[in-house]
DNA sequence: CATCTATATTCTCATTTCGTAATATACAGA
DNA sequence: TCTGTATATTACGAAATGAGAATATAGATG
């Protein structure tokens, strides 16, 4: 029961939705993630941080950078269900299409360095 | 968006799941729910709410008793596919596996009349 | 109509959640 | 080792959430 509410609990926020749609066109770092849902940093960081304890996602460092991508689901099988229904869901959202238009013109090397 | 939400978050409270996975079983009213969670009876009615706002439930008066079922999910396909995996998740949970061996023992006619 | 009874609503309080700013940490490069 | 940059953590305020008690409502029955 816990995994479950956890998973749900992730799932229902609009920000940690709109990072796992991101996440499905490709791996992001924190400071990308930011400037894509113009949020401070900390808060990215701790969506993160939940989606990750709910078993959605999980990251590697490269340098300075981390990289977040969703996970194959095999850490919990409600996870992997969402993470699958969430492939579908929201592509016609407004919301979800404005923001995957804008990914690619969001590059680590020209958005970080503050 | 919107709607997404409200169904995540909707499942995001143990309580309102066990109401769901109850139902799963039987059509049930206020009363015998909230016997079989020992909840105050506002709380569960303010539950009941939620989870139909989501679309996961809906009423029909009977006399006095008002009895509650799962829905199709025609309303919100959101609901209908967390409804369809609800169907066999948190079979095994122990305390769910509890609440529906007691739930025969739950008779509106002897629970309610306080 | 008066009175039960089941449910819904309102009020209030404690807890959680989401957000930011400030600070700490990790690590790359000079 | 010192500096700068990306991220994590902490501290804290505002808003949402979940709980129960008290009250309102709806409808059945005498």
């Amino acid at each position: 029961m816990k995994q479950l509410i956890k998973v749900m609990k992730a799932l229902s926020d609009p920000n940690r939705v709109k990072i796992v749609k991101m996440l499905q066109h490709r791996v992001m770092c924190v400071c990308e993630i930011q400037v894509a849902l113009d949020l401070a940093q900390s808060t990215v960081s701790k969506h993160l941080r939940v989606l990750e304890d709910a078993g959605l996602l999980s990251h590697e460092k490269e340098g300075l950078w981390v990289n977040y991508h969703l996970t194959d689901g095999s850490s919990s099988p409600y996870a992997a269900s969402l993470l699958g229904n969430l492939k579908h869901w929201l592509d016609d959202d407004l919301e979800i299409v404005h923001l995957v238009e804008i990914l690619p013109s969001i590059k680590r090397e020209e958005v970080c360095k503050k």
